[in-house]
DNA sequence: CTGAAAGCGCTTACAG
DNA sequence: CTGAAAGCGCTTACAG
């Protein structure tokens, strides 16, 4: 049988109390009672049992998500899934408080973060915007002892515990490389569309993309970079324009939201000869549809909700100071063509 | 505060071993009791609490891995992955027996399985051979209360509670998508090489790839399929052979293994004119630095960690008549190319 | 067929 | 600084 409590107390000749004691390095212990215990530890090999320790608590870890509000399908599902989440919150311990917060507004994210100051919550996750008050804001919060992880957007990994999201600067060179394969040794442009240039995940994405495809397609000229703001109606005139102006325009990439206005400038064009071909990121209800009639060629995908689910495992983890399964944490850059969708 | 069996006990006006017997649906209730039971139970909208439960039951649940051994990289993966879960076994309340079988061989999995009937485990994972003496045996097993899922290879749905692997067909789809758009356009043959058409994986990824490339790209002719039985060497020599009966070939998909023999055969060509684009299954140490060389174009993946684990998380769910979380197991047909490897 | 009591492995007041 | 006892939510012999 594996030990427990129970056989630490014997071995060491102390009592369960002081055994907990040490065990979650409560104070008020003398440290030789304390090396007593931790020696029996080591000697008998003890490994706790969380679900035991938790149920005894009946603990249950506070957590926060904060995700920008707005109307943009990948934060609409990642929202959702916290909330799916949040419905399993009894079977795993956990109370997930959600809060949205104005999208790339760094002051907002402040206040919120501040607001959190007061109790702190055991583990906090949040879609980051990458400025030096947030920066700061989050360093206050990490110093009251919370557990602080980003999710799909980063910050300088100094900053916070965990990142549960995509390494965007391979995701654009991946990008780069499809659209290069797809376009086989074709001369022509290839238009870029931006969320927000201040936005280091975008800022990453073009970043592997222009280096990728200028490796491998140097016949291909991107295009000047264009911003949507993530806007679905300014994506379309974008799009529509480019589309006018270079009637044989080989490729389009978008790298930040609003594809719903991409694919319906697209769509305006249907019947047209050479339909460019266009990559884009997060599989939405308008994504899929796009891929699934040909109208966009491949789609670039992080899980939400293996964002989420990884997140919450790793705040549990870290919260306890458990250690995780590392592959299972990894977050996949998704390549989606219409054969392989979920 | 989240309602307990004592609530229930009280709300129903019976102790708290009825109440178990009610919840765990053991013998020995008057029809009567249990539905006052049942009343409360739905009336106050209990969920039990597994942890504490297995707690209170010193529960392990003892888990069954049948894997075909071999020096296949892939499989190797696998088994390192059942491994590396047994060693979480003591936090997860598991005990994992893993079982290597010979490959391919329907007698000896039948034996293998009857050999469980004894004492037979809460669960098994089993990678399947699909014939009707498995069909025959792994029901006997079910009969037992054996819960059965299925690993990486399928069985007809009735047959397995649940299967954790990916759509063969829609895998092969995918490569032959990736085939067409990688040639855009070219004309010429296309190899492509099986472990053995009496797999249902293999004959699937088939089926898939043919459908898809005569598709998208009908001047492209596929050569008579080959078979490799899964042999690095084989595969290298018909590979060899091949490639110089046709010097001009357009591509090589291999869906089975021997992708070791594969690139030795393309790494003799390597400096040779037009090499041609090469799609195979399972990212390996061979096939990831071919990856990286650029003697394979793209890799198709099915994660085996997350199969195993998500296997074990099916099985204890399943054991226990609990619910999962679909989209976790879900297991993705992964496309890996150069830049977006993990 | 039903229930009172002890126990799973850990933690928490409380007393000393 | 240390310990005895009760308790977390559920289950398990055992007695009736």
């Amino acid at each position: 049988m594996r030990p427990t409590v129970h056989d630490i107390a014997e071995a060491a000749g102390v009592s369960l109390a002081t055994v907990d004691r040490v065990l979650n390095r409560r104070p008020g212990v003398r440290t030789q009672t304390r090396a007593k215990v931790e020696d029996a530890i080591a000697r008998i090999g003890f490994i706790r049992d969380m679900a035991a320790a938790n149920l005894a608590k009946s603990r249950i870890y506070p957590l926060v998500f904060i995700v920008p509000q707005g109307e943009n399908s990948f934060m609409a599902g990642l929202r959702s899934e916290v909330e799916a989440a949040a419905g399993r919150s009894m079977q795993e311990r956990i109370a997930i408080r959600l809060i949205d917060v104005p999208a790339f507004d760094a002051a907002a994210l402040v206040k919120c973060l501040e607001s959190l100051l007061e109790i702190p919550p055991a583990g906090v996750a949040v879609v980051a915007v990458d400025a030096p008050e947030v920066h700061a804001a989050i360093e206050r919060l990490r110093e009251t002892g919370t557990i602080v992880v980003t999710l799909v957007s980063d910050l300088p990994a100094a900053l916070r515990d965990h990142f549960a999201g995509v390494d965007n600067v391979a995701a654009g060179r991946t990008a780069g490389r499809l659209m290069g394969r797809f376009l086989a040794g074709r001369q022509g442009k290839v238009a870029v569309i931006a969320g927000s240039m201040l936005v280091g995940d975008h800022r990453d994405r073009l970043e592997g993309f222009r280096e990728r495809l200028h490796d491998i397609a140097p016949s291909l000229q991107i295009l000047p970079v264009m911003e949507s703001h993530d806007d679905p109606n300014a994506a379309h005139a974008l799009v529509a324009d480019t589309l006018s102006d270079h009637p044989n325009l080989a490729g389009i990439y978008n790298l930040g939201a609003g594809n719903r206005g991409l694919v319906k400038a697209l769509e305006a064009r249907r019947h047209a000869a050479g339909v460019p071909v266009t990559i884009v990121h997060e599989l939405t209800p308008f994504t899929r549809e796009a891929l699934q009639t040909g109208l966009i060629d491949a789609v670039l995908n992080q899980d939400a909700g293996h964002e989420v689910r990884s997140a919450i495992r790793v705040l549990k983890a870290r919260i306890d100071g458990q250690p995780v399964v590392a592959a299972q944490e990894r977050i996949r850059i998704d390549i989606f063509l219409k054969d392989n969708l979920p």
